[in-house]
RNA sequence: GUGGGUGUAGCUCAGUCGGUUAGAGCAUCAGGUUGUGGUUCUGAGGGUCGUGGGUUCGAUCCCCAUCACUCACCCCA
């Protein structure tokens, strides 16, 4: 028997139903928003996630399934979604063009990682991003177009909010961090390297001896720019304008390497261990970083996976009509009325002829509101009987005007 | 990559201190006098007890290995 790969799964009914209602959701609201549908490759050159995610993250540095092509391409399936369109903005030259553009695509991402709850090797996810916008409004729109988003779905949250600097603050409290992190001893081995590589990821470090030789630490808020400071500033006043529930959590920081300014994080206490629900901030670098004209933007993805375990589905209601026949004559009749009645309402059918028992027990298992059977008397007669499975209403109809 | 837990029917799980035909509930199918579901009653089908080796007169049970699933670390959505 062969199975599917490890970390990657079958999404089948009832699920696929609370997939398709996020997805649903989601574009619904994004739309109210102003953003449109994109769809990028899902296979990509290596290259654009080693130069916008990152070499020094986790993601590119061991979770990226990368291979070489048959053209000799060194290629890898995307392991997020921000790089690709970006690169499909750059190439459609809408960096040149100007103005503000607003995507929001959803599918499937790639990490080779070890599974667990609310981790899988294939997931998927649904995000938004704004290219050509830097004011901190939109930053603020993000959180709360993902605000009414979780609202719709019924989710609950909390939020945490940062502020990573500008390039203007940011290096001077790298440099300002670094001075502090030799003056430790005693971190983690991850941390040494940090140190090195990122040493902004120390302060996100989860090592209870990491985490008290860092309670001292010097925090990027406190380090801002004027600029950043006040962007910082609005942004936390909109959110309380709007009354978004937020804690300021200065040792956030986010694990792809573009991102600059705000970044933000939506959390569930409700699903094990990874707990991230949404992530996003602002990358007026990576445009660049892309070869393409220096242009902001904002983004935000989140992981459908992760959602699905919070929805609650709304009712649904009975639908349809379940047809059979009670005798072989009655067979081709059904059949018929079947692929007829199709072209305007949902029918089930079974195609071999079975008691009347049998057809009702069918017709409620599959949740249809009519139960409709032909069998000899009614064949007589040119008639189909009917019965409503709510109201328990039992008809006879002519067939021509069924 | 590292650690813990779990593998018995389609699903959820009992069970055997090692002993002959391995059980339940749910689900499926068929019936309950010749055409009435979501509530009952009766019956049936369905398992090489994850796989491979070892110990033993005998292993689903004990031991070893292996694989899979799962949770956690790490990382992230």
């Amino acid at each position: 028997m062969i199975n599917a790969l490890r970390g990657m799964k079958d999404t089948i009914s009832p699920t696929s139903e609370i997939y398709a209602h996020i997805i649903e959701t989601c574009t619904k609201i994004a739309q109210n928003y102003g953003f449109s549908f994109i769809e990028t490759p899902i296979l990509e050159e290596t290259a654009l996630f080693k130069r916008s995610v990152g070499e020094s993250s986790d993601i590119v540095g061991k979770e990226m399934y990368q291979f070489i092509d048959k053209g000799e391409n060194d290629v890898c399936l995307r392991p997020e979604g921000t790089a690709g369109v970006v690169r499909a903005f750059i190439q459609q030259k809408f960096d040149k063009a100007g103005g503000v553009r607003r995507f929001f695509y959803h599918g499937p991402m790639f990490r080779y990682e070890r599974p667990q709850k609310g981790r899988l090797r294939q997931f998927h996810q649904f995000g938004a991003e704004t290219f050509g916008e830097g004011s901190v409004r939109e930053d603020a729109t993000i959180i709360l177009m993902l605000k009414a988003i979780f609202e719709s779905l019924g989710i609950g949250y909390t939020l945490e909010i940062n502020s990573l600097g500008c390039p203007a603050c940011m290096p001077l409290y790298k440099l300002k961090l670094v001075q502090f992190l030799e003056t430790l001893d005693g971190l983690c081995e991850d941390c040494q390297r940090r140190k090195l590589t990122n040493p902004i990821r120390v302060l996100d470090c989860k090592n209870e001896h990491c985490k008290i030789l860092l309670a001292d630490a010097p925090l990027i808020v406190e380090h801002l720019c004027s600029t950043c400071k006040e962007d910082f500033a609005t942004l936390r006043s909109i959110l309380d304008q709007f009354n978004v529930a937020y804690v300021v959590n200065p040792k956030l920081v986010r694990g792809l390497d573009y991102y600059s300014k705000t970044a933000f994080e939506f959390v569930s206490n409700e699903i094990g261990a990874q707990s991230a629900i949404a992530g996003g901030g602002r990358y007026d670098r990576l445009v660049e970083f892309l070869d393409g004209k220096p242009t902001f933007g904002v983004g935000f993805a989140m992981g459908i996976e992760r959602l699905m375990e919070l929805v609650k589905m709304p009712e649904v209601k009975r639908e349809g009509y379940y047809i059979g026949a009670l005798c072989e004559e009655a067979k081709s009749v059904v059949y018929n009325l079947v692929i007829q009645k199709r072209e305007t309402s949902k029918v089930l059918t079974q195609y071999e002829p079975k008691s009347l028992k049998s057809h009702l027990s069918n017709a409620d298992k599959n949740y249809v509101k009519f139960c409709v059977c032909i069998g000899e008397d009614e064949l007589s007669k040119g008639v189909v009987w009917v019965k409503d499975l709510e109201s328990k209403e039992e008809k006879m109809i002519k067939l021509e005007n069924f």
